[in-house]
DNA sequence: CATTTTGCATAAGTCCGGCTAATGGTTACA
DNA sequence: TGTAACCATTAGCCGGACTTATGCAAAATG
């Protein structure tokens, strides 16, 4: 019944049934008065009932008229609304990223980018797992930003930024442990999920691994406090409960603040860094918004020069 | 926004989108796989996101899609909802009758035809204008029936039946004025509305002329009630208010009952007679109703010719 | 593991349907 | 009576949608 040239047809009519002339409809719609005479013709006649009554100077709708072009007016409508609802919701800049971060360092960051582009709607999403190609397509997201050691082939990733590690704890606590090195008892603060699919206490044993032999923890019998994100760890942390296992971008600002302290003064390369990955890198808010990322992790990579020397 | 070409491919992505198969929806649509792929790939890059996810062996609509697919669904199914409604309402074989004859002939004998024919629907509407062309394609009526004495130019008429005319009255009433020539106080009753602009008392003054001279009235002093509807001046000589100027089509039943009665033997030809017009006198319906009904003409003709002679 | 099947993408070419342009007819208005 | 406005109709062109054919990748099959 619905076939495809019926509904321009339709489409015509609507225009027509409104304007309530051909000639106008033709102008509204980019088309010439005779193009829109043969569809109502063809349409009339494909129906088998009139819809217009010809009078003179003047086009009046049938009966049957009126009932379609309400139903058709409001259907397509209907369409027009949700497209540009649609349309819309394409404008918004959708980045996923992985939650300590997006807590921690690109929230703080994000106003700036909301002031210099009040135009671009920004959804930040925090979420755990990796995207892959078809996650992003399907959820819409345009820019992924991850905490990864190695390389996604399936998708190329922009390096943005290396990260270090560093165990911190709070003012507080390293004045009740004075002697952390040898003492018992200590809480070990975990991140069991540095990065997808990272192995347990990961970023621990690479601090075990890299440390120089004065900067290790000695034969401490350690209590363990694992959390499934670094700001857990850190928020421990800050509440006097232990020694964390801190990266950069989570801590320098609350080092700087002097709210939390380095344990020891040395400070080892992380096994990951920050990527982003982008379906369309070529769309100008996705460009926009990778150059002013890029931007603040300069700014930062040089404010952490500054306070840590790495 | 919605443009004519848009909507093809909205009408072609619900289907696809319903069935989730290019090769299914381009089937049902009767195209090639082909054709869907390309008017998919179309759309979405004029929309500028993407619809489905192709995954392998199996779509998936993204998130998008599937709002899009709710509101062309929906509005699409309102569309074929009307569509069909309409149709059905077309089938309706719509006739506008002369009330009179509409009430005292032509309905009694309906249900003849709705045995025969019980597909098709009647719609029976009694009105006293006179329907032109243009009336007659506004309000989707297919057949009117008239009583008229001339012919319209518009509109070729098909003669039905003619017609005749003779006072008539209730057995009780002709039996209280037995010399109802030269009685006085007698009522007269009269259709005023015989045909549309019929001139004040035009079927009295046309039996008046032309009724041999024992058949007139002599001199008498009446008193007249006038009625817009010949079956209300009937109703008054039923109920022994006075002489009425029959119609045959109206009161051949009524004389064969024996409920009404001839006033005099003499019976005159009516100056107008019944007349069928219609805008699509080819449609099967029209043409099935048009032979039944002029059967049913040349009946009452019989019948007329049996009783009253003429 | 090789083979077949299934489903979507793509390229090239054809063909139909809708559009334009031009003209005519009718009405309304000045 | 002439003119403007509007719709109908015709002829002819053109673009876009469709088909055919082919490629490709994954999944089913044995």
């Amino acid at each position: 019944m619905l076939d495809a040239s019926i509904l321009a047809s339709l489409r015509c009519f609507d225009v027509a049934a409104r304007l309530l002339s051909f000639t106008a409809a033709a102008s509204q719609l980019h088309l010439t008065q005779s193009a829109v005479s043969q569809q109502m013709r063809q349409l009339e006649q494909r129906l088998g009932y009139p819809l217009f009554l010809r009078q003179h100077r003047r086009l009046q709708l049938t009966p049957q008229g009126q009932t379609l072009q309400r139903s058709v007016s409001t259907a397509l409508q209907d369409i027009d609304a949700t497209l540009q609802q649609l349309a819309a919701e394409e404008q918004v800049l959708q980045i996923s990223c992985a939650p300590s971060f997006a807590l921690d360092w690109l929230m703080p960051r994000l106003a700036d980018f909301q002031r210099q582009y009040p135009a671009i709607t920004v959804r930040l999403r925090a979420e755990f797992q990796r995207m892959r190609r078809l996650d992003m397509l399907a959820a819409g997201v345009d820019i992924s930003i991850r905490y990864d050691p190695d390389e996604d082939a399936e998708l190329p990733a922009l390096p943005l930024l290396d990260e270090f590690l560093l165990p911190v704890a709070s003012p507080a606590f390293l004045a009740a442990h004075p002697a952390l090195v040898s003492a018992s008892s200590l809480t070990r603060l975990h991140d069991t999920a540095a990065w997808d699919g990272a192995p347990a206490f990961a970023e621990w044993q690479c601090w075990q691994q890299q440390a120089p032999a004065d900067c290790q923890f000695q034969a401490s019998v350690w209590q363990e406090v694992e959390c499934n994100l670094a700001s857990l760890a850190q928020a421990a942390a800050l509440n006097h409960q232990g020694v964390a296992m801190a990266r950069t971008a989570q801590v320098l600002d609350l080092l700087e603040a002097g709210r939390l302290q380095r344990v020891f003064p040395a400070v080892v390369a992380a096994p990951a860094r920050y990527v982003l990955r982008s379906l369309r890198p070529e769309d100008s808010r996705v460009r926009l918004f990778c150059q002013w990322l890029q931007q603040q992790c300069q700014q930062f990579a040089r404010q952490r020069q500054a306070v840590l020397g790495c």
